[in-house]
DNA sequence: CAGTGGTCTAGACCACCCT
DNA sequence: GGGTGGTCTAGACCACTGG
């Protein structure tokens, strides 16, 4: 069964624009898993015959896709569906400068622990599990040129990784999204991240080597799929004393009218 | 003289696409301020004729700059430069939510001081000013539901404002980027910001009513205009306990490739 | 109503990539 | 060379806005 193949609605009366509906009916193939991650799409030609539409109205809707992240364009390659890689973590979820740079660096990962518990309340209600449910509880640290500056603490379904060991996830060979995404078949489209000011744990300042009560950065970060599913939820820590968390934007950055 | 009075060099022989060229264009009409916020730029069948293209060029180019933020496009009105106003406020400069909501409130402004004083070598090195330049310190307290959470602490080279008075800044009407806009025919384009944990010092945990040393939020937000020219250092201390700073975003914010 | 931007067509030609 | 996406044309018609 080949996208080629499948057939597509396409209601020429709408009031919804038609490039507007091929980006629908192509942004359920995603959703639907019928285009997956990496996967070449059919060429433009293919689709101008498929919707029966001119070849402007088939670029607009793979353009709008492309905006969102879902497609990759590569002139002379062809069109791809988006994957998640060492070359695309980078400025997607890291967020860190050193005092003074606007760089955002790539940061080194060490593992520390991998557990397997119960869910407490907050958890199952953010993961959207039963209370109680089995998640493992992953810990990592996170540093730049060699030092420390962030503890993560992941948290996952088990019943959605039922096969994931500590092994698997030590011995991956690409980011953690990739893993989701090339071993369990989830793939992650948004994030939305919270931050607080707070005072840091025991747990945490041993592990940053700081004080007991040093102000660290928290971080919450929820992870979704195309069907808006929350599969992890990932807590930093950080102690910002030697780096920024930096958003950088535009005038208009967000919907303002 | 009339943007349509203008010459626009185009070269069709150019590597660089004719749209690019004439976003370029339009670009430095605002960067020249020939075009200002809030005016109505020629439309699309005027633009062909200037640029002695099809419509579909000049309709990529006005598309970049509008997802650029830089243009709105309003169909059956016309094509506006882009500027601050309380409509366009609420979700370009502020992030905060109550906890366990993803809402951004708009927030209260309680204006607090307003002071001429020396910058130290930090806000003269930010701004790009002499050491020991005249600046205005303006602190404002922000709050959501009447509960007071932020305190501003806003630093601009007084060069630059020369006419600004205590009485100016509380009695406009509108948001302050909109005050530099139209009072002082500065446009601030792009903001970045800077985010760390830090112990509240004795004016902000009075300014705030929480206690000293207690853990806060500091946000050093940099609003630049079009040529890049640092006007403003805005430093928030945030008393995160019952709000969130938040940051959505999808897979591919930011350049991945 | 006249004027604006939004959609859509049916191509042509170019730049890029792999073999 | 053959296939891909990128640019560009020269229109037509539609939807929305304000007077």
């Amino acid at each position: 069964m080949s996208i080629t193949d499948l057939q597509f609605n396409i209601d020429r009366d709408s009031k919804t624009p038609m490039w507007l509906q091929i980006r629908n009916e192509l942004f359920n193939c995603l959703y639907r898993d019928e285009l997956r991650p990496g996967q070449l799409i059919p060429n433009e030609k293919t689709l101008v015959d498929l919707f029966r539409v001119s070849i402007g109205t088939v670029r607009k809707a793979v353009g709008a896709l492309e905006k969102e992240g879902f497609l990759i364009r590569k002139q002379g390659l062809g069109t791809f569906v988006f994957q998640h890689d060492k070359s695309t973590f980078h400025f997607a979820y890291f967020h860190f400068a050193l005092n003074g740079t606007d760089e955002i660096s790539y940061p080194e990962v060490e593992f520390i622990s991998f557990e397997t518990k119960k869910a407490t309340k907050y958890e199952a209600k953010i993961l959207n599990i039963p209370a109680g449910s089995n998640v493992y509880e992953i810990f990592n640290k996170l540093g730049i040129n060699k030092k420390n500056y962030i503890v993560d603490k992941i948290i996952i379904s088990q019943a959605k990784f039922p096969t994931l060991t500590e092994e698997i996830f030590i011995n991956r060979t690409n980011t953690i999204y990739n893993l989701y995404q090339n071993k369990f078949n989830i793939f992650i489209t948004n994030c939305s991240e919270k931050l607080k000011a707070m005072s840091a744990d025991k747990t945490v300042s041993a592990l940053l080597n700081i004080k007991l009560d040093s102000p660290i950065l928290r971080i919450e970060r929820i992870g979704q799929t195309y069907h808006n599913e929350t599969i992890e939820l990932r807590t930093s820590f950080v102690h910002t004393n030697d780096i920024d968390y930096v958003n950088t934007q535009n005038s208009t950055f967000g919907d303002t009218f």
